[in-house]
DNA sequence: TGTTAAATCCGGGCCGGTTT
DNA sequence: AAACCGGCCCGGATTTAACA
């Protein structure tokens, strides 16, 4: 009996020596954290875990690779000499951290862990199950992308009786995932529209300053799009939607900036503001000599048809033009 | 829906005749 | 002499219409 029981004591502690060594081999620290990012501007669009030379190998989603093969990218190692736990949780805290300070990573699976197979097919029934729902709009081919697997694959786990013991598996990113393809995400056409709605919105407010064909321009559509755009006669479902580089545009078209025609409309207005309180004694020919402009000019803002009376925004002028003022003040 | 060309709108600028 | 005022032209911006 003592002896069974010896063997059994022997036999467990064999078994825990053995555990500690596949844990010892397990996190070996032979795993590193990497990211790959824009050589230009530095910016990060993915992060990843590895061992080897997994990253310099092998392609990532569809977004990443569209970033690699339009910029000129590098890798950078963020970490090394790591377990695998600990590059799991540390490129955790980096896409996190990256995410939180509006940085777009195209990492569709946080953490990069690759589903097991069982996984991967609950997923897929998830989705689709969401899909049917009408909550995701999403084909088979987006599914394949994002889960990367083989479309065919997906459409045998959708259509085939094959998996039917599988069951549908919330994915970990269900919160990317519905953002990203819920039914009323928009394509880029669309934001595209909503962006320009959006700006319409603002010129109407005066808040920027462009035309509707600079708008074109800078949407790279025809002024008969923004046109139509604008009436609704197409798009008229398409909401006002941000732009995500809305302050390029506000400092690109900014309300306060003066051209130096609007100066010297400005100007112009100042000048008869003041010969009007009494302060100058000119002509229109003298204002016209001083700015250098004609006079039939400076006479159009002088108008007493107020509705064909030029109005512009009194620009002060330049202590150069004041110097040329000098004569015309009135003495009293 | 989007493209293209043509039509329309509209303000800027200038002019000449008339008035101040 | 300078200001006033309607007319007119130009050209850019916008809209419309025809059509793929």
């Amino acid at each position: 009996m003592s002896d069974i029981n010896e063997e059994n004591i022997i036999n467990t502690e064999l078994e825990a020596i053995q555990n500690t060594e596949s844990d010892l081999i397990n996190n070996y620290k032979e795993y590193y954290v990497y990211e790959y990012y824009i050589e230009e501007s530095n910016e990060v669009f993915y992060v990843g875990k590895g061992k080897g030379n997994r990253a310099w190998k092998d392609v990532r989603n569809p977004e990443c690779e569209k970033i690699k093969a339009e910029y000129e990218w590098k890798v950078r190692i963020v970490e090394e000499g790591i377990t695998e736990d600990e590059a799991l949780s540390i490129e955790r805290d980096l896409i996190e951290k990256y995410r939180a300070s509006g940085v777009m990573l195209t990492n569709i699976m946080p953490g990069g862990v690759k589903p097991t197979e069982k996984e991967a097919i609950g997923y897929v029934k998830y989705l689709s199950f969401l899909v049917e729902k009408g909550v995701l709009q999403m084909s088979l081919v987006d599914i394949s992308n994002l889960l990367l697997l083989n479309q065919s694959t997906v459409w045998q786990i959708v259509n085939s009786e094959h998996y039917t013991d599988i069951d549908p598996l919330l994915p970990e990113n269900i919160n990317e995932i519905i953002h990203k393809y819920h039914v009323n995400s928009y394509t880029d056409d669309q934001i595209r529209v909503g962006n320009i709605k959006y700006i319409l919105d603002l010129i109407e407010k005066d808040v920027l300053k462009l035309s509707q064909a600079q708008l074109a321009e800078y949407y790279e559509v025809t002024p008969s799009n923004v046109s139509s755009i604008k009436k609704g006669k197409t798009h008229a479902n398409v909401p006002l939607l941000i732009p995500d580089n809305v302050g390029d545009i506000f400092k690109r078209f900014d309300v306060f900036y003066v051209s130096e025609e609007e100066k010297i409309r400005g100007m112009i207005m100042f000048i008869i503001r003041l010969r009007n309180e009494g302060i100058l004694r000119m002509t229109n020919r003298d204002i016209g000599r001083v700015l250098e402009v004609s006079d039939y000019l400076v006479a159009e803002f002088n108008r007493t048809n107020e509705d064909r009376k030029y109005v512009a925004k009194e620009y002060r002028p330049d202590a150069e033009i004041m110097a040329k003022l000098i004569p015309y003040f009135v003495v009293k």
